[in-house]
DNA sequence: ACCCAGGTGTTTC
DNA sequence: GAAACACATGGG
């Protein structure tokens, strides 16, 4: 087995063990949507089937669309999202920011279109991981999101570094000739598609034999 | 009973 | 800056 020395050797390696299998082209669940912000916020540190419940839970009472967000009752949305945990903090966070872009956007789809990543890293709830997950996921910008998994393939595979910002650098500037694997590619749906493959590979083998040496 | 989960904010040196 | 701690629920 070739070694891995960037973050294409990933990518192909990935591929190669069958990763590369998504109903949705952006992976995502509802990738384009407002659910994405939902997500990307009820998703921190917590188990992706719960934000499952919660999403369902919040759909139910009609809390899917960001004016319900923004205006909903803080002990409904509470109720809704208990289940992910830190549920005071979050709706806190999720009613924080729907408000925010209705007011500097206006409505979701304006927001998508303009919004920036120091806007977004400005609001209270939204670290450098959720906000690279709403730019890539929810607005197709060319963000890789760096999150637990990926970290610790790399510590796996023998990679350190200091920060978010260096990881992610280090990805999508290894990443600039991922048109040798997929040639006709958009940059943003291929950072979702790794992020994607990084995911699924970790939820099925947690401990990234795939990449262990010896 | 203990540890972890697709982080972030606050406090403290 | 970068550690240490709180935030909360639920599954292994």
């Amino acid at each position: 087995m070739s070694e891995i020395y960037n973050a294409l050797d990933i990518l192909r390696r990935l591929k190669d063990a069958g990763y590369d299998d998504f109903e949705h082209p952006y992976w995502w669940p509802g990738a384009g949507s407002f659910e994405v912000i939902m997500g990307a916020i009820l998703t921190q540190n917590t188990r992706w089937e719960r934000v499952e419940e919660s999403l369902a839970q919040l759909k139910a009472k009609g809390l899917d669309t960001l004016d319900a967000v923004a205006n909903a009752d803080t002990g409904i949305l509470q109720e809704c999202i208990r289940r992910s945990g830190f549920y005071k903090s979050k709706s806190k966070y999720l009613q924080g920011v729907c408000r925010a872009i209705k007011q500097e956007y206006g409505d979701f789809d304006t927001f998508a279109v303009e919004v920036d990543r120091q806007w977004l890293l400005s609001q209270k709830g939204l670290g450098e991981e959720s906000t690279d997950a709403i730019l890539n996921y929810a607005c197709f910008q060319e963000y890789f999101v760096v999150d637990r998994y990926t970290q610790r393939m790399l510590h796996t595979i023998g990679f350190e570094f200091d920060s978010y910002g260096e990881i992610q650098s280090w990805m999508q500037n290894g990443l600039k000739r991922y048109g040798e694997i997929y040639p006709d590619m958009e940059r943003a749906q291929l950072y979702a598609r790794f992020h994607g493959m990084i995911v699924e590979c970790a939820k099925k083998d947690k401990k990234f034999t795939l990449f262990q040496t010896g």
